[in-house]
DNA sequence: TACATTTAGTGTCGAC
DNA sequence: GTCGACACTAAATGTA
């Protein structure tokens, strides 16, 4: 390995440094890029996600309860039942049931 | 319109309801599937972002100084639009747009 | 009223625009000051909330049940009911019920 | 410690139980009341805010410019801070912290 | 009223 | 395994 494909060289550390704390600026900008890069990509996504609630929504459908909907196909069915079955409890002991 | 095209229909809502509640199966099915399959995409992408991390972590850098300049950027450039967004704004209150 | 305190005297408007706009550097740095001194006691009042949720938490209890009980609280019956019966519908419709 | 002062005591769980549900509604109510209390208190901070907006309105200020300014005064603080807190990271990266 | 912006809350993940 | 940071969701608020 040469120096500059390690980082640690920058700060002169030895390899018995138990936090190497690289910042050649290189490659953290290369990091960098390629984070903002997919993290560009992802938000694209989130807005595909999005005209798609839109749609919904122009169409009669209620995005509030679409996403109760998918946020509870994701859960299993015993955490559902363990939710329900504290509100319940908590609402009882407050007379509300 | 036919009814497979109109939620309301499943539920025999006319169209004076003010808060229209039916849905039709299929589109509500597919809307949630679409939107669970971009999710899926998503999360990918995510991974893709964490796998970064991951090496810059092996190459010896330290992932919390590169969170924070991304984090940084980020604000930066938000920093700027909200500035330009202001000027208009003190041209629009000044009757200048 | 001298010209000092009608913002519009700035710009020069007269009393005919239909949308004056003083940006007096003083009043506008007066209000300012005023809203943020505002929003801090406002953050403050939100920090003994979080507190009493993290106490509650620290005695056994469930912040997110005690959080939906305050919400339902809040909320009036009929509300409550609407989201209830419309959940239901959109997760028959997909057979999860 | 007494039954009153054990939110676990109302449902007999024992302390193996894993997900201790039961709650003193004593206690339970407590909470709720100072959080409503807590929460009266800020809805009433945010109506002072509101008025500070009118009031401004009333002397012909574009609320819009002043809200957009508190927001930048904001961001700027924030990125203020978040480059302090950026040089720490750096400088704990290169073990000199 | 509906739309956009802002803020609070929740889940997720990695660090210690 | 708790803690803190981050991303996402949901609610509240203000505007048009």
């Amino acid at each position: 390995m040469t120096a500059a494909e390690n980082p640690r060289a920058v700060t002169g550390d030895n390899a018995k440094k138990t936090k190497p704390a690289g910042i050649s600026a290189d490659k953290l900008k290369s990091y960098v890029e390629r984070i903002e890069k997919l993290t560009e990509e992802k938000q694209a996504i989130q807005g595909d996600i999005s005209d798609i609630y839109s749609e919904a929504k122009g169409t009669g459908y209620d995005t509030r309860t679409i996403r109760k909907t998918v946020a509870l196909r994701k859960m299993n069915a015993a955490d559902r039942a363990e939710q329900e079955s504290l509100l319940e409890v908590y609402l009882h002991a407050l007379g509300m049931l």
